[in-house]
DNA sequence: GAATTCATTGAACTAATATTCAATGAATAT
DNA sequence: ATATTCATTGAATATTAGTTCAATGAATTC
């Protein structure tokens, strides 16, 4: 191995093991020698490579802006099927290609609060809720997805999709759900069987948004 | 006020305050000094009152342990209506009594990895996913909910309502969803609109459920 | 094969932050 | 009134974890 490849594969190396760690343990919880022990290595080594923890975390938050971009620009026909196919992928990733998981939790941890103030303006230029309400206003007129705010349904979508994710992450062992269950917070019901609630009383989460 | 009456004040005002730091900005990112800033106490005087950072952590969880067993032991009839007034109140509670909302982050926070070990172990104690599986159970034979294992429907809907109302503690202004829409997770679907996608290809995540 | 580069280490250094403590004065008790 | 308790502070200390650095030896270059 050239040492060009040998440098390589441990930035590789490091910078998959501190998506691992940030994404179950959180970013201020791994500390620098968590992620050298966890790969055998030296602390120092691991600056030889990356100058601050803050810039490990910066180096993946880029990856996974460069990685969103991408996929926003694939063009959509059916919005629910582009929603179902997004689901599917981040599935059936969670078992061979987890950094794909823990690529999607550390990006929307990152866009939170308590994330450095650079690294979280990074994060937030990306932003799946807003990308995907357009496409779900889309899917509104088509008649497959359910009426209500698109930006409340896109956040609780992907909210829903963060939830899963983040638990898996922290739980690999647990069974995922279908799409189609989580499909559901999307589409459209069929008319008589879901809107025929009594009316949400006065005060409630519900009725303040009605 | 009587110094017994202050002494109770100024507990509680830490810990409500500790605990919107740990939700907003996380435990390891919260730093005692934000917590007495935030109040306008000085360092000293709130470990007057808790002994370490970690004590404050833990007297929380207790806090979440007891609500949890309390409302686990009230008795249900329609398991569907038992988790729609639980969103209900999830989601009513984060205007009026934002504390609802942030000890139910806080407490599925507690048991992910990256907490110290006895307070883990302690939110572990009370496991709101296993707790709802029975009643799951009970409403598919009603025929009220879904077909599925009941593990990983349980899983879905309560990660859902995690990533949800996590999201919720970082951005309070954005709109909280509808709860048929989460609801929908569980809900039977009528026969022959849901159920009718073509099946899955082989090597997906529902594929390897099914 | 000598000189240079560079991956690697372990120990030292530093910054951040958790924790302790002696001092103060107001409230309470005797 | 006097003594005691205790909420409160700010500065001192301890600890933890991030960062730097000089030394080493193997790989690469000339």
């Amino acid at each position: 191995m050239t040492r060009k490849e040998q440098k390589e594969m441990r930035q590789q190396q490091i910078l998959f093991k501190a998506m691992e760690l940030f994404v179950t343990k959180g970013f201020a919880e791994t500390k620098i020698s968590d992620i050298a022990e966890a790969l055998g290595i030296s602390v120092g080594l691991l600056f030889h490579y990356y100058e601050s923890k803050e810039a490990l975390y910066l180096e993946l938050v880029k990856m996974g802006v460069q990685g969103t971009k991408k996929s926003e620009n694939s063009p959509v026909d059916d919005p629910l099927e582009y929603f179902e196919s997004i689901l599917k992928g981040l599935f059936s990733a969670a078992k061979d290609q987890p950094w794909i998981c823990q690529m999607f939790v550390l990006m929307a941890q990152a866009q939170r609060p308590g994330t450095p103030e650079d690294i979280r303006t990074l994060a937030l230029s990306v932003d799946q809720i807003r990308f995907s309400e357009v496409l779900i206003m889309r899917g509104q007129n088509a008649g497959v997805i359910r009426n209500g705010d698109p930006k409340a349904l896109s956040t609780a979508f992907w909210c829903a999709v963060q939830g899963i994710m983040e638990y898996h992450a922290a739980f690999p062992e647990t069974p995922l759900p279908f799409t189609g269950w989580i499909l559901d917070i999307l589409k459209k019901p069929q008319a008589g069987t879901q809107m025929d609630t009594a009316p949400n009383p006065p005060g409630s989460a519900d009725a303040k948004q009605a």
